[in-house]
RNA sequence: GCCCCUGUAGCUCAGAGGAUAGAGUAGCGGAUUCCUAAUCCGUUGGUCGCAGGUUCGAGUCCUGCCAGGGGCACCA
């Protein structure tokens, strides 16, 4: 989306110094407070080329400038040239475009006819969805729902941990302690304690780590024992995975675990050899990347079992073939930074172009309070679904105590509440590790994902009592005219800009970000003029501003997978 | 030992190489005859981890160091 008022400013510009318009506008800046100015020209660029002070050009510029519909003053300030546009004009051009698009503002079509695939969630079977994958699932949805608003197709692939020596572990496990047959009444938890103690086990007992491989390497031969106990656990884990997907909201466009590779890596390996990529080491059959300064690429254990590498290497060689994508990102955590590094390495010596289409999404990680990390094998787990379910049940009371007669009062809650914990994941930047605190993710004041809807909620409260939830006619938007509003404009227009730096940083806290601010400017405007009035036109004019408003609240709450209830 | 991420207010975090480093939270003090007080206003609170360097200008870029987290071959 062009910004009209830049355009002209670096025209005039651009004209005056005989520079270029792209170095122009590559300047152009907003200044620190509103009563400076709308816009900036910082002049100690300029000072080079002209040779002369930088206060010095900014009055000679000033001077060049012509005032008109775009910009109506022009003040030099020190070093920089500070530009007014009319505001009238900012607002009738910003809330013209929201209420004519609705919640299309903000969206683009660069991306059409191109595909993105995702790879996020990737919960593991036969675990629990613990806290810990939270990260990787709002992160990548918001990716997917911010791509999409650019026009990308977004496959959503969920890469569960469907395939591996875990399994192998609790076939292991069940054999030592577990009574009867493995079948699907058992619970989670009980999979979960076989995994600790196994675990546990192993480490006074490394003797028990050889059985536990040649379990997994009878699955991997397709012994029909452990294929039916592996099934059993796939089946368990679903029921958990689905009943916390419907929760979140969160679904996806491709189920392919490890499992589903499980057919397509003898090509995969075939092509590693053709290439003579392939060496023996140890016993192992690897990738030897050495040269890079990384350790090698396991292809294959000494026993000939396949191992997570295999499987991504296959699932990459597909996802190209199936999706042709123009970008596959992989929502993973940090701590995998190295191995990624290793598997894009790989597909450079493979020699496939579409390597650089490629990217790791890392995030920081979830710690706890006292210090500890998230470890499934030690039992160290927060189950998510319960973080979900305090988080719904502290806003029910919160309900009950200010909104009693609410209607549909316990999905509000269930929104509220989830919308919470989405949003403290996503409110900062994606590198930073989280420090997991129950008193934090369960306060729902200031700036968190409640104030976001609570503030969508009370402009359509106004819409309501206004003439119902529908954008107003004939504006006249000249009568918007106090500094709360013109920044509350200002920080609309922002939207379709900050869509954008989202979608080419993968980084959906520049959405929240903005949404924070939206609301912060939005409730002072509130709580400093009356929106319905006896004067008509003002009326008429204010309900534009608070639709404009509740619109960008809500797209913006969309692509963070929130819920944007109309009262709570 | 090597590599990656992170160090900004008591705490949690924003900060397009530019103007006097900002929010929230916690503390203190205020605002509701009015559309939701899950709100708003005021106030207290800073050697931007440390030291150099590049630049007219560094929280932002470069180098070194320190601290926290993570990773470094048959787990994922």
């Amino acid at each position: 989306m062009v910004n009209p008022f830049v355009d002209e400013i670096v025209l005039q510009v651009s004209k005056a110094t005989e520079m270029s318009c792209g170095d122009v506008r590559a300047l152009i800046e907003t200044p620190p407070k509103p009563e400076m100015g709308d816009y900036a020209l910082p002049c100690f660029a300029l000072s080079k080329i002209f040779r002369k002070a930088p206060h010095l050009i900014a009055e000679e510029l000033c001077a060049q400038i012509a005032m008109g519909d775009l910009i109506d003053e022009v003040r030099p300030a020190g070093p920089y040239l500070n530009f007014f546009v009319p505001k009238a004009n900012l607002v009738g051009e910003t809330l013209s475009a929201i209420l004519h698009h609705g919640a299309d503002y903000g969206r683009g079509d660069q991306g059409v006819g191109k595909t993105i695939v995702i790879d996020f969630s990737h919960p593991n079977i036969a675990k629990p969805f613990g806290i810990h994958h939270l990260r990787s699932t709002v992160i990548g949805n918001a990716l997917r729902n911010i791509y999409r608003a650019l026009g990308y197709e977004v496959v959503g692939v969920n890469h569960l941990g469907d395939w591996g020596s875990q399994f192998a572990k609790l076939i292991l496990a069940w054999n030592y302690w577990g009574e009867g047959e493995l079948t699907a009444d058992i619970t989670i938890q009980k999979l979960l304690e076989l995994y600790v103690r196994i675990n546990e086990e192993i480490e006074d007992n490394p003797k028990l780590e050889q059985e536990a491989r040649d379990w997994f390497r009878r699955l991997e031969d397709g012994d029909e024992e452990a294929v039916r106990m592996w099934q059993v656990c796939v089946d368990v884990s679903f029921k958990e995975f689905d009943r916390v997907y419907d929760m979140l909201d969160i679904g996806f466009e491709s189920i392919a675990g490890e499992s589903f590779y499980q057919n397509k890596m003898p090509g995969t390996l075939d092509r590693l050899r053709a290439k003579g990529l392939l060496t023996e080491s140890e016993g192992a059959t690897i990738v030897d990347l050495e040269k890079w300064d990384m350790p090698p690429l396991i292809a294959l254990r000494s026993d000939d079992a396949t191992l997570y590498g295999t499987r991504d290497l296959a699932a990459l060689e597909y996802r190209w073939e199936t999706y042709r994508f123009e970008k596959l990102l992989y929502v993973v955590d940090v701590a995998q930074s190295l191995y990624f590094r290793q598997l894009f390495q790989v597909l450079e010596l493979m020699e496939y172009d579409w390597r650089e289409k490629c990217a790791h999404v890392q995030f920081g990680r979830l710690r706890f309070k006292d210090g500890s990390g998230a470890s499934t094998r030690r039992g160290n787990v927060v189950f998510l679904e319960d973080v979900l379910n305090r988080a719904i049940e502290l806003t029910r009371k919160i309900i009950a105590d200010k909104n009693p007669d609410l209607p549909n009062g316990e999905q509000i809650a269930r929104d509220v509440g989830i919308g919470a914990i989405i949003f403290a994941d996503l409110d900062s930047k994606r590198t930073r590790d989280i420090v997991f605190d129950w008193d934090e993710i369960l306060n729902f004041n200031g700036e968190t994902g409640p104030y976001l809807q609570y503030t969508h909620a009370r402009y359509c409260s106004v819409l309501r009592r206004y003439d119902g939830i529908l954008p107003p006619r004939d504006v006249d938007f000249a009568l918007l005219n106090e500094p709360e509003a013109i920044e509350v404009v200002k920080c609309l227009a922002r939207f379709p800009g900050q869509i954008q730096k989202a979608a080419d940083e993968y980084e959906p806290s520049v959405v929240t970000t903005l949404m924070i601010e939206l609301c912060t400017v939005a409730n002072r405007f509130y709580n400093a003029h009356q929106v319905i009035s006896e004067q008509a036109d003002l009326t008429t004019a204010r309900v534009a501003l608070v639709y404009a408003i509740k619109t960008v609240l809500a797209s913006g709450l969309s692509l963070l997978g929130m819920k944007a209830p109309e009262q709570m």
